[in-house]
Order: structure tokens, then sequence, then C-alpha cells
DNA sequence: TTGGATGCAAAAGTTTTGCACGGTT
DNA sequence: AACCGTGCAAAACTTTTGCATCCAA
């Protein structure tokens, strides 16, 4: 199962809540918040405590199984099943669906950023808003 | 007085707190922390409540003095006076300075994505993450 | 004078932590 | 058996809200 490979490669015990939140998160195409995640699992039975929830998604983030990230407009912060490889978010402002872009339009400009700043680039986080077609339909 | 202008061209009374706060980040070249503000003004002598700065805060960003935006791995929402004009950031992940960018590598990429996703794109929010050359060399 | 602005305190929401107990290796 | 993981409750922290009072227009 890759699940348990994946915590055990990474020195993370195996157990019934770290390998259901991470078998939700890999199964979901949409990052997910951890109240979500807390009654996601409610739903299925595996009961567990909202402080186990955010240390399981703290220790799979620490060990890049998982990553963490924010929207704008948004309170709480989102999780979602780190599938390596550099992503970009296009967020629907009416169902707040997120969809994964993996093209990226910004190769090159950081090596142009590191001349004009002198800073040393290690990263960057695009996220585009707009209306997904069902949203411009309902309004 | 700009920020009085400000104000009152949409129609929110001229107060002490107003003024100050609209003042503190009209000077600021960064985005700041509402309990920032709180400690800056109680420096100042510009006594005020923690609702008052959330309330003022709110009242500014509503008519669009104000810009609020989060950035990853912060908490908490910051916010700087609306510069108008697209703007994106350069965040030091050492000290944490914020560098605003104002040259836009993505004019035309909104139009090619809305093409590919039918998506009605109504902006981008892009951050770029790095170390500034101070930070370079203590480390 | 009147409606909006403020202070205080309490509440709400998300996330973290202490401690005792239980499960995995 | 040892250590890590978990549950529960309480705390920390940011942000919001109710209500009485105060101030700008």
């Amino acid at each position: 199962m890759d699940i348990v490979d994946d915590l055990k490669r990474n020195g993370l015990k195996n157990t019934k809540c770290r390998a259901a939140i991470l078998g939700i998160l890999e199964q979901s195409d949409q990052p997910v918040a951890a109240d979500r995640l807390f009654h996601e699992l409610n739903e299925k039975n595996i009961m567990l405590s909202f402080s186990t929830v955010y240390r399981t998604l703290e220790a799979l983030t620490d060990k890049k199984l998982v990553k963490k990230l924010t929207i704008a407009g948004e309170d709480k912060a989102l999780f979602e099943y780190n599938r390596k490889g550099h992503r970009h978010y296009l967020i629907c402002l009416g169902c707040k669906k997120i969809l994964s872009i993996e093209h990226c339009p910004l190769k090159g400009y950081e090596e142009i950023l590191k001349k004009e700043t002198d800073y040393a680039i290690s990263g960057h986080k695009l996220d585009i808003y707009g209306y997904c077609p069902d949203c411009q339909k309902h309004e």
C-alpha cells in the first residue's frame, strides 16, 4: 500500500489516523481544511480528535508528504497531498473549487528577478481567481 | 491633508483613529499586521482598542483605501495602503521583509488560461519567495 | 442632535499544548 | 519494553460582536 510506504519511509508510525488522513488527501483533487477532514473521518466512523488531526497534518507537512496552503479570503489553512512538481491554483470565487494548473508561465522570470533585485529566489506561489463555467451560468 | 480627504471622499468620519491608522499604512513600505499597528499607535500615545483597529481596518478595506493580504507561513492578515495598480510581492524568508514588484510578468497569460479552462478570470496573486541580500550574507 | 465611532469585555473560530493513557514496532 | 501517537481539556491567538458611551458632522 502506497500510503503505508509513504509513512514508513519517513519514519512515521503507521497508524489508523495517519493512513486515513493521508488516504483522504491522496484521493482528493481539492485541498482540504482541517475541520473538513475531521468531519469526513467521522462520517467514515474513524473517530479521532481535533488535536490529532492537527498533529498529524503537522507531521505530514514536516515530512513533505502534505502541503499546507492558505488562499486569500479563507481564514483557515488547507492541506493537500504533495504530488511533487510545481503547481498553481485557479480558484473559483463562487464555489471556492480549486483547480490545479501544472503549466507554469513563470519559467525564466525568477532569473530575471534575481538579476534585478539580488535576491536569492527560492520559489513562488501563483493563485488565479475567477469564476468557473458553472458559477458563470448561475449568476 | 490627503488622508483626511481619503476618508471624507469615502463617507467615513475623520477621526483620530482612522487618520492615524491610514497615516501609518500610507507611510509604510511594508504591509502591517493588526497587532503591530496597535503597538505602533500605543507608542505614539494614540491609545485605541484592538476592536477599533480591526473595525477601522475593515472599514478602510471595504472602501478600498487599504488592501488586506495574507502570505504563506503567516498566520495573521496583513494590511497595506492601497496604492492602486497591480502589484506582486517578493518576500524574504529570512527577515520577512516584503518588496513590492510593480512589473507583472503575467500580462496575456490570463487570456490564454481563459481559453483553456472557460473560467472567467478576474485576477491573480503572485508571491515570490527568496532571501534578500542581507539575509544571504548572514547565513 | 443624530448616527456613526469607540472602549470594554466577552465570544467565536482556528490552532497549539500538557498530561495521562494506549498502540506500534 | 520503549517510544511514539492519541484523546481530552484547557489555553493561545487572531478576529468578531454586543452594548453602553462618546464624538464628529
